[in-house]
Formats: structure tokens, C-alpha cells, sequence
DNA sequence: AGGAATAAGTGTACGATTGACATTTATTAT
DNA sequence: ATAATAAATGTCAATCGTACACTTATTCCT
């Protein structure tokens, strides 16, 4: 009896399995999304998502951490599955199956480490150039998953500096939703959350008065 | 050139896939979840959900689709994907990365075609057994993506006979959120959305005075 | 035939939230 | 001192969510 299970496992038919990120990031202006030129790829002009194969003894989110981290050098990065894809033909040298997930990283933090490492460049999430395969598909999910939970949780922050202003917030809501806000009632909705601390310091530069900067309470 | 691309192709390990499927029901009274002992597993005595492995040439939803027809008999039927699960150990036999579907289905219409297939049972979603694997954590992803798409989306009517009461749908909806809804508040909230025509039949039996059927507008 | 029992059906008033809208304020550069 | 810049702030109306109780159609029982 034992023996028929293990000839049933035996006569399945196994899968590469793959693990691709989206990586939103924020400059201050601008929703971006990291992409890569991938060596291994056969169309090597063609942009992707950061991806890699899943090894032997890893979970899904420990393979996406170190894919992200391998290709990037970054780590603790928010990382959440959207999405598995499977199309037989999806990458045409042999069948894989691919996990899709998220990262939301703050732009100017990060941009030294990633600088090159892998021809690894921030595109505008309104320029974006033809991707590999199915990315482009997995990038649409994740946006649409990127909205929903920033309407709901204050998932924003993870892509902002520790200390911003309440214009910069609304930008980056602006860029995830790609719609105008109204200011006062932007600033009211996130003041009501009580989630933020007003500092004393303000941030110069964009403007001659200057804006508050905030924190996040904990 | 071409070949190095093959041999980093060849040097990855496969895993099998495998897609497993919460299956939801409504009887009209609570929420139900559809449940297998699988002959295939080494436990023979542990509740399971509904499973099986990917086939070379087929999408993740095909194979899905294809699984829950095997094991029910049930073409049509709503399949969402919920997530991809892949602790290394969750199949003690061998690694197995496993996509999550959730299907709804409404328990009346399809209960002759399902009796007995495999060892199939209906159980209230609130007195569920242990589960195999990982099939737990699986069904509670899938009862908080329920949640979140009931809110948004008339997709309960997937749960409902062709024609239903109001007082049915109510109901429905208590169990999906597993609490206590005011009449008045939802049939007003129900009624606003306009996806409903109402019948001049009515259902009686449950109460003398009977209550009118609905159809969803098209 | 009359009355009791059952669940269906319906309306209103209050507080909270959302969305539209314009002026004042702090600061810097000239 | 003045102009320029972007930040900060308040009000009103409409909408939505929520709490709450009585009437109605029908059946069953006597």
C-alpha cells in the first residue's frame, strides 16, 4: 500500500518553480518599479522582474527574500505574494510555474546598494518598457493588490522615508491611485488614523515655508 | 552561449505542484466547506481538502478546474486562486508546492452529483476537523479572501439557488461574516445596488407567510 | 370561522464620513 | 519691503451606516 502512494508521487510530473518581484518603489514623486536585464534570460535585451528558482529547502518567502536580496542587496523588505502563474508555455524553454510577489522599497534609501549590480533600474509605472513573459500581467495584479491594501492599511510607509511630510504621503497616494487628491481632505483621512507623530523639524527645499515632518507612532 | 542558458535551466530542482480546493457551500442555513479522504495520502483517516497534481500541458486554473470536476462531478463552477503554499516539509512524502483555489458552490444543486464519490462530506465551517497538511492555514486564507471579495462583489449569489429570498441571502451573508446583520439595514443595502429582480412567486415553508423570490438582474 | 403563531416586510432619525471648495501663513529670494 | 512659493487649515452639504419596532400575509389549530 505504501509502496502505490509512492509510485503515485513517482509518476507525477514535476515543475521548475520560480519566484518573480515586483518592486515598487518611491522617489518623492513618482511611483518606479525595479527591473533587471537578466543574464540567464534568452532574449537578454529584454527587461523583467527580479526572479530566481525556488531551492530545495526554502519556503516560498524565504526564496523571494534571498532572491531579492542576491539581486539587490537588500533585506527586511516587505515582500507579499500576489499571485502563482502557470501557463505551460509561459517561459519557453521549459515549463515554470512562478510565484509572484511584491516589495514596497523607498527609492533614495536603497538606490546606492542596488546601483548596476545587475543592469537594475527604476522605470516609471507610467513608462514602463515591454517585460519578459507574463510580467507584465504580474505587475497589473500587484498594482491592483498595492491599491486595495493601501486603502485599507497604512502600507504606504514601507516606501517613504522614516521621517516625511504629509505632501510627500499624498503624492505617493496619488501615484498608487493615479488620481489628484484634495489636500484637506487627504490630511484629514491620515490625521484621523492617529498613526502619525508630528516632529518639530521641517523639511526645506521644495517649498519656502516648509513642511512638517512626521513619523510613524508606535 | 545559448547552451549555458540550458544548463542553468537543468541545474534547478523541480518540485511537483499540486492544487488544492476549499470548496464552499451554502445550504441555506450555514456556511460549508466540502472535504475528501483522499485515498492517495498516507493518512487515510485525516479530512482533506480536494486535491491533485498539475499535468505537464495545463494552466494552474485548467488543472484546477479539471481536479474539482474528477473528485464532484461540478463543471462551471467559481475558482479563484488564493495562494501558493510551500513549506518545504508540508508533503512529508515529497516537496510540493501547492496553489490554493476557492470555489463556491450551492449545496442543494449539486449534492447528488457528489455523494459518496470519494468519501466526500459536507462540514460546518464551524465545527471543522483536523485537516492534512497545511489544508488549515489554507482554508482560512480562503475564508478571509470570501470576506474580502463579499464586501465589494454580489459574488455570494455563486452560493444561491437560481432564485432565492432575501432572507436567505441574509443569512448567507451572517455566515460568510459570521455574525448577526439587521434586516432593515440589508435589505436596504441589497436593494441599492440594483442586482436584483424581484419575482412575483414566492417561497413558503419556511415561514406561513412566505417570502418572494429573487433573480439577479442581467 | 376565528384566533394564534410565524417569519416577512417596511421607515425614520441620528451620528459619522465623504467630498467640494478658498484663504491665510511661514519662509525665502529679490 | 515685496513677491513668490507651497503648506496649513475649516465649513457646509450630501451620503452612508446604524440603531431601532410595528404591521402584514399566511397557515395551523381549535
Amino acid at each position: 500500500m505504501k509502496m502505490q502512494i509512492l509510485e503515485l508521487y513517482k509518476q507525477q510530473t514535476k515543475c521548475l518553480v520560480a519566484l518573480d518581484s515586483i518592486i515598487f518603489g518611491f522617489d518623492g514623486e513618482e511611483l518606479k518599479l525595479l527591473l533587471v536585464k537578466r543574464g540567464v534570460e534568452s532574449d537578454k535585451e529584454t527587461w523583467s522582474l527580479m526572479g530566481g528558482w525556488l531551492r530545495p529547502n526554502e519556503t516560498l518567502q524565504q526564496a523571494a527574500d534571498r532572491i531579492l536580496f542576491e539581486l539587490t542587496g537588500l533585506t527586511e523588505v516587505y515582500l507579499e505574494q500576489v499571485c502563482a502563474f502557470g501557463e505551460p508555455t509561459r517561459d519557453p524553454i521549459e515549463r515554470t510555474v512562478s510565484i509572484a510577489y511584491f516589495a514596497l522599497i523607498n527609492v533614495p534609501d536603497y538606490e546606492t546598494r542596488i546601483s548596476h549590480m545587475y543592469d537594475a533600474q527604476w522605470f516609471s509605472m507610467k513608462d514602463l518598457p515591454e517585460l519578459l513573459f507574463d510580467h507584465s500581467e504580474m505587475v497589473n495584479m500587484a498594482v491592483e493588490r498595492l491599491r486595495y491594501k493601501a486603502a485599507f492599511h497604512p502600507i504606504g510607509f514601507e516606501l517613504l522615508p522614516e521621517k516625511f511630510t504629509i505632501p510627500q504621503l499624498q503624492k505617493l497616494y496619488e501615484a498608487i491611485y493615479g488620481t489628484d487628491m484634495d489636500k484637506r481632505n487627504f490630511s484629514r483621512k491620515i490625521m484621523s488614523t492617529n498613526l502619525l507623530v508630528k516632529l518639530k523639524e521641517k523639511q526645506k527645499g521644495n517649498s519656502k515655508k516648509g513642511a512638517f515632518l512626521y513619523q510613524i507612532d508606535s
